[in-house]
DNA sequence: ATGTTTTTTCTGACAAGGTGACAAAGAAAA
DNA sequence: TTTTCTTTGTCACCTTGTCAGAAAAAACAT
């Protein structure tokens, strides 16, 4: 056993009504696994063979083209799992997109396998697949509807006061383009302005927001 | 019994492994209705009642934004499922985007309670639902990618080849621009651009495609 | 402490795409 | 034919992305 079942069922509570069994078989047959800040999980069209069971740190899943611009699809938490992998497992598809850990990340890997049997006998596991699944298509959606639709300077707004605390943002630039899908030069341009109307305060690999 | 078995099947072909109280029941608790061309099936904030299994006809999901500019995220043929009916369903959730019949349609719309039932009850309807949800994912994920990064003079030519038949694209300005989230202006502009480089023939509703 | 390198930010000119306003050309209807 | 509606064309302007180059701050080395 690599891990104790409360650590588990902390960072996965819908486990919990599962029966015994399952449980003790995704603790058994998976590694438990640390992994850095910055290191790449996945990138496109690496093939799965396990699935990722996150207890620890952020994960980002993202998309890259060909210009070296990025967008972040949605960040990955504790009690989360890379539904991704589970559904490239399950259509024996490629990864569709890069992982990467924001920061030090510690996971449970269960093998492909193993996840075909949990998958196809227990319920909850099927269950909890089906919500994480469908939870990520309507936040994938709203992503579309943001990049096709959304305003550039609305968007960084509501970035900015997404990724705030206490009404400061420690990213560079660089960052948010990656996350919002533009260009270093473009979010430096936009919140050059946002400063001149007073609205931030910018500094190094730091943002104080003044609205909110 | 508002269909013969031999009918669902042959859009639904996954259901033949199914046992046959499955078959029997989704007939049985379904009604059958057709719906004309240019109908809303549904619209964004709509709360389901039921599950619609697609018989024929051709649907398109699609998001609007403000100014009016839409922008499809899929499009549904016989054999599927509106998976986002089922998604808001099972997370009890409003309907997050719009769908539109590009065709007469007709479909199964199987109740919101005996859908559930069968979800929990059939392994053969968990993975077909499954399935379509996670093939759903992967599409809406190349969309943001293609939104994103996608130049848009390439985006109308995957698109006009995507759509043609025999090199020929019966669609005003107007419904390409709706389907890549641009605006009619635009594509028009691009479109004269085209024909000035000799790469299509443009005339009313309908395009003649000469690369390809 | 000083010079060197790296990271982060700034800037300006230009290109691509979206917006708004309005006109023209076909098609359809009266 | 005249009128109306649908579809397409065009122009000027705004937002966003790209390219190129430089400045400023931090990190590192000697």
């Amino acid at each position: 056993m690599n891990l104790d079942k409360t650590t588990f069922l902390e960072a996965f509570p819908s486990f919990r009504n599962g029966p015994n069994d399952l449980l003790e078989t995704i603790l058994n047959a998976s590694t438990h696994r640390k992994i850095n800040k910055g290191m790449l999980l996945y990138t496109e069209g690496d093939t799965c063979n396990g699935i990722g069971f996150f207890l620890k740190g952020e994960v980002r899943v993202f998309k890259s083209g060909e210009s070296g611009r990025e967008i972040t699809l949605y960040e990955l938490f504790p009690g989360d799992t890379c539904i991704l992998n589970a559904s490239s497992i399950l259509s024996n598809d490629y990864y569709p997109a890069n992982a990467q850990c924001l920061s030090d990340i510690s996971l449970l890997l269960l093998p492909k396998n193993t996840f075909l049997e949990l998958f196809t006998k227990y319920d909850v596991m099927r269950t909890y697949i089906f919500t994480i699944l469908s939870r990520r298509l309507s936040a994938v959606i709203e992503m579309v509807e943001e990049v096709a639709f959304g305003k550039l300077d609305i968007r960084i707004k509501d970035y900015l006061v997404e990724k705030a605390e206490n009404d400061v943002v420690n990213l560079t630039h660089q960052q948010i383009a990656n996350d919002l899908g533009s260009s270093r030069e473009v979010i430096s341009r936009m919140l050059k302005e946002f400063e001149n109307k007073d609205e931030v305060v910018l500094h190094r690999k730091k943002i104080e927001i003044k609205f909110s």
